[in-house]
RNA sequence: GGUCCGUUCGUCUAGGGGUUAGGACACCAGAUUUUCAUUCUGGUAACACGGGUUCGAUUCCCGUACGGACUACCA
């Protein structure tokens, strides 16, 4: 097998698609399987789609998710540069040869008469219409033109494009290494702009161009590219790069989670969850997108999630870091139709890598939040509360958002258990119960377990009856961790507080 | 419209000419628990359809349906 050089390619046009990161991923991946090399290359010749900070933003996510360029934009490496528009002489020499071979040809057509072409020929009832064989002898080009009006329109400065002659009836086919082979016949490929007027070249050939310097092994691209791919394979033909023309690879879709199509940002809002790596704000429209990271979903989880929306290993393990990803890897093992993105199973694989992590790693989450609401708490006790509180949370900020009353006294309480709950009997309980710990020295879980089962054979009150009415007392609410552990974690003194306080204000139900 | 690609539980998928069609998420039920969650146990649930080929097809072939991508001087 030759050297692996893979690519990702994005254009800067906007903030990354989530399902771009799935790409990278797997380009990666494949890169990382073979000791190969991972090269980033910023796919800019729409000057008219450039948006600043889209690049940074880029570079970013990928850093993020832990995809490492090796060559690349911000990187450098052999082939730089790696920006297509700081490339545009590279072009044009091969833009050239392919005019100057009879491969190509120039076009004068202006829009008007492009737009009359497709009109005419709609009209006449065609199929299709596009600038091809069977059209361009009727066009304004260096075919239909004698050289010295080509020349003359040249030097006169007329804006021209130059099109990629394809030949009428071949059959090209191609070998993806995911669909196998692919046959296309050239009448359905059209005479494709490789260069355009404003001297930048189409992404066909700056593709192709790039590939071939840059000796990339496998283009591993999402499945949008599948019908130009043959294009692409008659123009490794035009240029006599057969021999080094990549493996293809295409990649099936990212689909919306309910009903069909393409995984849009649309819906992803619609329903509730971010479809960019990372917060983005458009420039222009000033729109702003949520990212993943700034939910809270781990980048390993995200990943793991990524990678099985259209690979699986063959296995019955789900639980992927990226170095078993890459072990793992293979490209024969991605299917073949589109995934639909259904956000629950990555939330479901962020709980798993969140409860991996250790109660000092899931404090420093903790800690992060308790400084921006500007609450003291030492790493030991935040360490404590995660440990309670790790199986219940899918995201680092539920640790705050679940676990305010670690740290703030309850002042309103879950209506619907007072109503249920609390009475005569839980009034004599905790009274009794808040003198039982207030005779204890410190309290801890099982000092205050002790207690509630003593208070319970002094009262003759089930503590089952009770504990519902002491949670809400201690958290004001009707769910939580442990109630002993939150006992011992919030202290004695905050308990007895915050029974006296509870007993104080809620209002025994007059049965 | 044309070209190309696709189709196994609701979702991600394994499998593959003879299987009780497997797993995971989600969902439901039971157990545990002071609650919720966790955990454990169990459950509902799929080969799009029609023709071939074959002793036998979900698996191979062909159609149909449905879905998707592409059809720009965008990538």
């Amino acid at each position: 097998m030759r050297e692996v050089r893979v690519r990702f390619a994005p254009s800067p046009t906007g903030a990354l698609h989530i399902g771009g990161v799935r790409t990278a991923l797997y380009n990666y991946l494949l890169a990382r399987k073979h000791g190969g090399t991972m090269i980033l290359r910023i796919e800019d010749t729409d000057q008219t789609r450039y948006v600043p900070g889209a690049e940074e933003y880029i570079l970013e996510s990928l850093a993020w998710a832990g995809i490492q360029i090796d060559e690349g934009v911000s990187k450098g490496g052999p082939h730089a540069p790696y920006r297509q528009s700081e490339r545009k002489e590279i072009y044009k020499k091969y833009a050239q040869k392919l005019i100057d071979e009879g491969k190509a040809y120039y076009a004068f057509d202006t829009e008007q008469e492009l737009e009359a072409m497709r009109e005419r020929l709609k009209n006449a009832g065609s199929s299709d219409q596009q600038y091809s064989s069977s059209t361009r002898t009727s066009m304004s080009n260096s075919l239909t033109l004698s050289d010295s009006e080509v020349k003359q329109k040249i030097a006169a400065g007329t804006p021209y494009v130059i099109r990629l002659k394809v030949p009428a009836n071949e059959e090209v086919r191609l070998q993806d290494l995911i669909r196998g082979e692919v046959v296309v016949n050239s009448s359905q490929v059209d005479d494709k702009v490789l260069m355009k007027s404003d001297g930048m070249p189409t992404y066909h050939l700056a593709n192709v161009v790039d590939d071939y310097l840059m000796k990339i092994s496998h283009v591993i691209r999402g499945e949008e590219w599948l019908p130009s791919a043959p294009l692409h394979v008659l123009l490794y033909k035009f240029f006599g790069w057969e021999k080094e023309m990549p493996q293809f690879a295409h990649l099936p879709l990212l689909l919306k989670a309910d009903g069909n199509g393409k995984l849009s940002k649309r819906d992803a809002d619609k329903a509730g969850f971010p479809i960019f790596p990372l917060n983005w704000t458009d420039p222009k429209s000033k729109e702003f997108s949520t990212g993943f990271r700034e939910n809270g979903y781990l980048p390993e989880a995200l990943l793991n999630f990524l990678a099985f929306l259209g690979w699986n290993p063959g296995t019955e393990q789900e639980i992927f870091s990226m170095k078993d990803l890459t072990a793992a890897f293979s490209l024969e093992r991605i299917g073949k139709a589109g995934a639909k993105f259904d956000i629950h199973k990555a939330q479901w694989y962020n709980q798993q890598y969140l409860r991996a992590k250790s109660d000092e790693e899931l404090a420093r989450y903790l800690l992060t939040s308790l400084e921006k609401e500007k609450i003291q708490c030492t790493p030991e006790k935040a360490a404590k509360i995660c440990s309670v509180m790790k199986e219940r949370i899918t995201f680092p900020k539920d640790f705050w958002e679940q676990g305010k009353f670690f740290f703030q006294a309850p002042v309103v309480f879950d209506e619907q258990v007072v109503a249920k709950k609390w009475n005569e009997d839980v009034v004599r309980f905790l009274s009794a119960f808040a003198s039982e710990l207030k005779a204890l020295t410190q309290v801890d879980a099982a000092s205050a377990k002790a207690s509630v089962d003593k208070t319970s054979q002094v009262t003759s009150i089930p503590s089952g009856k009770v504990m519902q009415a002491l949670r809400v007392a201690i958290t004001g609410g009707a769910s939580g961790p442990d109630l002993m552990a939150t006992i011992e974690i919030i202290g004695k003194d905050e308990a007895i507080n915050r029974i006296t306080f509870a007993l104080e204000n809620i209002k025994v139900k007059v049965a």
